[in-house]
DNA sequence: AAATTTTATGCACACGATTGCGGTGACGTT
DNA sequence: AACGTCACCGCAATCGTGTGCATAAAATTT
């Protein structure tokens, strides 16, 4: 048996006035005498008044709340940038109502679905990846839909992005991977339908070309599930089918470098001496592994923070579709730990 | 210019019918003909007609919200359990909103208030490490709001819980030291103020009692942050200043284990042979390590699952809170690897 | 003292959906 | 012809809040 609820008629039935003059007193309207409002304001302090936010929406067709739709909460990048979300949101008095689509596309539209049905404000979307086709999400831009993708971003007209800079990260490790001495440079690729994931190799063949590598498509190898397994896999059977045989990877991932990283000690070389490593995201435990992983860092809670104050100007059109630049590119940092930091050159 | 989302109205003027009977017509309510129920049917498809939630939370003054308020997002354990909770309220048709604390006192009461403000019709709590007074809690729950706690729970009554087996785990853990043969077994513990802190030492020094080890004081030291810098400084620290030194860590958290792996490689010991580690949570990356850290599992998904199921047991009064046993207690599970298995006995 | 302005407040409707109650017309029965 | 029954549907109120407009009282001006 829940308490009611105090609401302003409530007030207004305790203190003999209309419920408009109570509604008025607590917004400090013009035009209320300060005795009421002040005997107004006591009252609501005194009944533990709350305003219902949802008759408020109701009455605004505004919800004051934003949704969010990622992959999975479980990945370390994007519950940094949950916590971006969340921080920016909060402090402009927004609620983030949160769904996660484990990488199903029928999820993903459920999930819109009943998110428009709650009237939100816009979404932040980072799509699955069995997402290739794009019309609900452009049939909500049409319909005027406020919404900022992150990350995973959709090659459709009038969607604004913020995504980081993934194909100088890309270039960055590669070339750091060549100053280090290493040549025959294996790059574990992502999900090709993925645009980070393009950008990723396009980064890896520009610095191999810059510097004089030849690109040798039998070093390309995508690894779909981007799990540690499924890196290791590959790697140990590279490491045996290749001749000469690999003495670097640059991985999509941080999990698929710790993969390789694990079937390279098992097959017996030494990181970084025999073969160096270089992961994408900085996972936290990249620091703690050993050796540390070196990796391209994604600033996850800088995303996050980004994309919610885009997408609260747009709501509150402090900012206009039309005037604004697509894209936003946040930086990416190389972080050279010890898994690709040659102790002795040969 | 965002497009009006049709309503009711819309298609009873459409129709030439009144809303009552639109309404009643697309839930299939007896006394509506079935011809014009497939006539409003159609003419809703037609509109791309979506029932206003906001509307209906008013009417029924429930939302299908459930509001959770956690420490922090981007803590594996609680990632998992966001997961756990997302996963069981999708399914059974509520929403989740979120907000992370960042372990401040302040921000979980606030966040409680713009939660009520949104007429929630839960809450799911793990408390900030700044929370020692409950009374905000004990307030909500005289008031009949239904609240499920995890993981950190309040000694409050009416409460309900949802734990994993600390002690259990805690102890688990040190019988597994002990019997590798280690017997100076260092606790690096949590904050004494957690109740699951407390139930870890306790279970570590229950195992030592039962295993007639005697309990050194200078073994217990409380880990406060559960980082690994601190636990890698403590560590270092210990293993200078006591003689004999100690041959176990077992630590509260995982990070605090990584920590005490780091100091221990830095001071020239092994591990396992020489120091056995044991952690806390199963992160991910305890088995990516090198030695893969032994660690107690704590089933995050299913703490989150079963929170909300009973969550929404009690909303939907499917069950009553007086017939209701207060806590419900999930088993851990040690998962043995490297870290604490002697590869030769002493 | 009458006319005008200012001040303070209330009325009524709107937001979108639901629902108890009552109304209307068609049809069958006596 | 009068009445009852039944299927089908509309009216109006409701949830809690905000706001344009009207209005009464008070204060000021003429």
């Amino acid at each position: 048996m829940k308490l009611e609820q105090s609401t302003i008629k409530d007030i207004a039935r305790e203190l003999n006035v209309s419920s408009s003059t109570v509604s008025r007193a607590l917004k400090d309207y013009p035009g209320i005498s300060d005795d009421t409002k002040k005997k107004v304001k006591e009252m609501a302090e005194k009944l533990n008044y709350r305003p219902n936010a949802i008759a408020l929406s109701l009455r605004k067709s505004r919800s004051f709340t934003i949704g969010v739709i990622i992959p999975e909460v479980v990945h370390f990048f994007f519950s940094t940038v949950i916590s971006g979300i969340e921080e920016v949101a909060f402090a402009r008095g927004y609620n983030v109502i949160l769904t996660q689509t484990n990488e199903k596309l029928a999820r993903e539209k459920s999930s819109i679905d009943t998110m428009l049905s709650n009237q939100i404000d816009g979404f932040l979307v980072s799509y699955s990846k069995e997402t290739t086709d794009f019309t609900h999400f452009s049939r909500l831009l049409d319909q005027g839909y406020p919404i900022v993708f992150f990350d995973r971003v959709p090659e459709i007209p009038g969607a604004i992005h913020v995504i980081v800079d993934d194909y100088s990260g890309a270039y960055d490790a590669t070339k750091h991977l060549i100053n280090q001495g290493y040549s025959r440079i294996v790059h574990l690729a992502g999900p090709s339908n993925l645009k980070i994931s393009q950008e990723r190799n396009r980064g890896y063949q520009d610095a191999l070309r810059d510097f004089g590598i030849p690109f040798l498509p039998e070093l390309l190898v995508e690894c779909t599930q981007g799990s540690d397994e499924e890196a290791k896999k590959i790697t140990a059977q590279l490491l045996n089918s290749l001749s000469p045989r690999p003495d670097a990877f640059f991985a999509n991932n941080d999990l698929a470098a710790v993969g390789a990283m694990m079937a390279c000690k098992a097959a017996g070389y030494a990181v970084p001496n025999d073969i160096g490593i270089v992961g994408f995201s900085n996972w936290q435990f990249c620091s703690i592994l050993d050796p540390s992983l070196s990796s391209v860092s994604q600033p996850g809670f800088q995303i996050g923070a980004t994309a919610t104050e885009i997408l609260l100007d747009l709501i509150e059109k402090k900012i206009e579709l039309e005037n604004f630049k697509p894209s936003v590119v946040l930086d990416t940092e190389l972080l050279v730990r010890q898994s690709s930091v040659r102790l002795e050159k040969d």
